[in-house]
DNA sequence: GTCTATATAGAGATAGAC
DNA sequence: GTCTATCTCTATATAGAC
């Protein structure tokens, strides 16, 4: 027990310091922090950073790679819950609503804003990115796929496509709602797209 | 006639500088561009650009208005020809698609980009982005309304919300087809939805 | 209107003590 | 694992000559 317990002090510092610059990544973007304001935040001196994460592009994807892993489990536990599609399709579009009324506000998901700045990421980074679109769209593509299967859902062409028209809607609606009547117009937004599938 | 072509060369200066900075905010991000890139491009140094934009604050601004000017140009000549409603959203889809192909390739709209970055822009430049926003969603809704009228377009709910739906919509599948199959995906993705409304 | 030269601030990153 | 101190580079911006 004193073994499991031993590490938990590293782990914290970490934990808060992607914590921080996940958080700051989507409110001001990917160029928006330095390790000046995550270490302010953190309580901790700007050299104690590059101790847990070398250099920024390594602390930027991991920032990704936790982000990514974190949204696709809650998807996943959307995606194999009992209920039809349509009720998934709303579950799956509140974790975006839930992302902008996060706090401190406004924020918008990682990936949105780091496709953005895709020009000024690394090359890791970047294929991070790519295989988090892939991976929402397939996903919503299989819900889609579940609702024509049990007559819940009308669309046209195929679910493939229409779950990347669909991702990309309420990525663009995160971005374009913040600078208008966030949440509540993402919501507006969303609910009226959503209402379009199941009639 | 002297006199008209006199200030010329002055003209042209100022011109390049912001052609070259709306060319790096497209592709890189607003934080992606610095005098230092900016002044290699235009061929002179950094203290000239100075001269024409005395900080990066009003230069960021006047990139936008110039950009929203001639986007909002084209989007009226497009609303103001005759023809019906579903050939003119093709026509103000394209305008996107064209962005995209735009050299030096992977462009995306100005204003979707500076969305992101929305937390470092000037009070000015925000509100020029917001308006951006809301006159391009509005001259869709107007758009839709018109193809409701004579019977073209077929869409729940009122034409406002749809337009707002729909500019969220490609605004979000610039930024997702960049860091994936690009013009390409983005063409796929708008004729699928826009054809959801012509049936 | 453009230049050289410089001021000033901030960035990411490293060395080495504790 | 965190600290102080420092390095190097780049950023925006200004002063003043031409």
């Amino acid at each position: 027990m004193a073994k499991a317990t031993s590490r938990a002090p590293t782990k914290k510092t970490r934990g808060a310091i992607l914590d921080a610059a996940e958080e700051l990544i989507q409110t001001q973007g990917a160029n928006g922090i330095s390790y000046a304001t995550i270490s302010q935040r953190v309580g901790i001196r700007k050299a104690s950073i590059h101790h847990h994460f070398p250099t920024k592009q390594k602390l930027v994807e991991e920032v990704v790679r936790r982000y990514a892993k974190n949204f696709l489990t809650a998807v996943d536990a959307i995606s194999a819950r009992s209920g039809q599609a349509p009720a998934k399709l709303r579950a799956y579009a509140k974790l975006f609503d839930n992302t902008l009324r996060a706090p401190p506000g406004q924020r918008v998901c990682l990936c949105g804003m780091l496709g953005a700045e895709l020009g000024s990421l690394s090359p890791e980074a970047a294929a991070l990115l790519k295989r988090f679109y892939r991976d929402n769209e397939r996903r919503l593509a299989a819900i889609l796929e579940q609702g024509r299967r049990e007559g819940s859902l009308e669309f046209a062409g195929d679910p493939e496509t229409m779950g990347m028209s669909l991702f990309s809607f309420l990525e663009g609606a995160m971005l374009v709602a913040r600078a208008d009547r966030g949440s509540r117009q993402f919501k507006q937004l969303s609910d009226g797209v959503l209402g379009l599938f199941s009639g």
